[in-house]
RNA sequence: CGGGGUGUAGCGUAGCCCGGUUAUCGCGCCGCGUUUGGGACGCGGAGGUCGCAGGUUCGAAUCCUGCCACCCCGACCA
């Protein structure tokens, strides 16, 4: 994999300027960290929301939207999670400027102006939208309630990397209250087997499902499902997390609810999220180093056609028949690109469309024209082909469903070889060393030894797997019995 | 916040140690012409507070001082 998909900031490369570039929008500015979205990277997005907006609504859930400004006093309701953001809260402070008398010209905060009680710019929404459900739930017959956000939030991180962490980011939020423990839970597993469909189906990405441990679970909750994956250079990557908050958040925000024996009681919580650091996600998995590849399920431009012309009147004829292609090829759903510009030779067009990861790309010509034939080329393999001009929609079919199941395919026989069992210490710290990946291994249980092994090695455990087998073992660094392997690896 | 490094055109850079005409080169951008089946070529052109502020000097991108920003490594994290 090339070595600028994964580099910070100004050091990516110039095609990873199709998507992103780094808000550096004034000198001092502290809007470093974020980022600028521009509209290819942006559509990809798009296409990545719109379905997983289906699949939340399929599952029974609504889209709704809670203001982005917490009052301190919300945002310190619920201790746990308070304080595993704290470090990293944006506050507002005051609510107007004035002109500086001092510096004609420039503008200054008014002091005079200060709140009252400080805005945290959410980092997160449990609080506000908790705070919200208090009014929303008395008797069981309102639940559960199933509620998704679309918003951006903020997390002023010491070091930001474009998609992966930077200080605002967009997402979506889920946050559920049920009557059970049981329904709840089920609930976080639930959400968490959507992502995981999401990510092997759409982003042909192969995904661990497993629970986080006490030292990696998110603030105030009981339990973390996660989705973890695998990049193309061996570190691993959370690629989106669900939550069982249990009764924290009822309790802090005093939910309360009369249950079927008329009894008052706490409602179960939720939450889960998955943000546009999935596009990082999907870079990293199928990307090379001609540029992006996408997989045709998530890409804006499924199709491009190229014209390879030297007249204008070789242009019009070209033009005609490439109108019945893109004409039928729209009716069988596929969204394909017509490239008639002028401005552009073929070959700057072909260079651009593989930088932009076009699954499929037709190139037509006066040659064609003549023997009734189209050359089609794939993004993912680079490998072109002649095809009739009476068979290119069913080719173009049949190849997209080809690139999409062959990337999840490919991806999957890269994570599966980046799985290694081990069972001693320096075997472990070796793996790491050479092959890197996932490391399966036993362990005692205890945050202790989590810690001692990030501290001497840098890797953490990514998840405790789903469909993990009970196997007697011994922990690979202490010695202490185990049930069950787990997953180490170095991530973002 | 600790340790290291870098700031020269939209991007990437040379020059700096050892001060001296009009600050180098490539990409990109604009115009004209020839081209067009894998990132075209020729000619012409535009674009610079050399990070900022002081200082030394006849003279500073170059030397000195201070500041700022960014990058890499660490602590933090989706």
């Amino acid at each position: 994999m090339s070595k600028n998909l994964t580099s910070r900031d100004q050091d990516y490369s110039k095609w990873y300027n199709e998507l992103v570039v780094k808000a550096d929008l004034a000198e001092n500015s502290a809007v470093r960290g974020c980022m600028v979205i521009k509209p290819y990277g942006f559509a990809i997005w798009e296409k990545m929301q719109a379905q997983l907006d289906i699949m939340f609504k399929e599952t029974g859930h609504q889209n709704a939207y809670f203001p982005l400004f917490v009052p301190k006093s919300l945002f310190e309701a619920e201790e746990k999670n308070a304080e595993g953001f704290a470090k990293e809260c944006a506050v507002v402070t005051h609510y107007r400027l004035q002109n500086d008398t001092e510096n004609p010209g420039k503008l200054r905060v008014d002091p005079k102006a200060k709140l009252e009680e400080e805005l945290v710019v959410r980092p997160t929404s449990e609080a506000i939208i908790w705070n919200t459900y208090k009014g929303w739930i008395q008797s069981y017959r309102d639940l559960p309630l199933l509620i998704n956000q679309w918003a951006n939030v903020v997390r002023w991180e010491m070091r930001t990397r474009l998609f992966l962490r930077t200080a605002e980011f967009l997402w979506q939020e889920g946050h559920t209250a049920h009557e059970t423990r049981k329904e709840a839970m089920s609930e976080a597993e639930l959400m968490n087997n959507v992502y995981a469909k999401f990510a092997e189906n759409f982003m042909a990405m192969p995904v661990v499902k497993g629970l986080k441990t006490e030292s990696e679970r998110f603030a105030g909750a009981e339990e973390t499902f996660c989705i973890e994956g695998l990049m193309q250079d061996g570190k691993a990557l959370q690629a989106g997390t669900s939550h069982f908050l249990g009764q924290n958040f009822a309790k802090a925000f005093d939910v309360k609810f009369t249950n079927r024996e008329g009894k008052q009681d706490y409602v179960w919580a939720t939450s889960w999220g998955v943000s546009t650091r999935l596009m990082g996600a999907l870079i990293m998995t199928h990307s090379d180093d001609k540029g992006l590849v996408l997989p045709p399920k998530l890409a804006p431009n499924q199709v491009v056609i190229v014209p390879i012309f030297k007249s204008e009147e070789q242009l019009e004829e070209i033009s005609e028949v490439v109108e019945g292609i893109v004409n039928d090829l729209k009716s069988q759903g596929v969204s394909v690109k017509f490239d008639n510009r002028t401005t552009f030779r073929p070959g700057a067009k072909f260079a651009q469309h593989e930088l932009q990861g076009v699954p499929l790309r037709i190139a037509i010509g006066p040659k064609d024209l003549e023997n009734g034939t189209l050359e089609l080329a794939r993004r993912d393999t680079l490998t072109k082909s002649i095809v009739k001009l009476s068979e290119i929609v069913a080719t173009v079919i049949d190849s997209l469903d080809q690139i999409q199941n062959e990337l999840f395919q490919k991806a999957l026989k890269y994570r599966d070889n980046h799985i290694t069992e081990v069972n001693d210490f320096d075997e472990f710290k070796k793996i790491l060393e050479t092959k890197n990946g996932f490391i399966s291994a036993h362990w005692d249980g205890s945050s202790e030894t989590e810690n001692k092994i990030k501290d001497m090695t840098k890797a953490t455990i990514r998840c405790i797997p789903l469909d993990n087998k009970v196997e007697n073992g011994r922990c690979v660094l202490t010695g202490r019995p185990s049930t069950q392997r787990v997953l180490f690896a170095k991530a973002y």
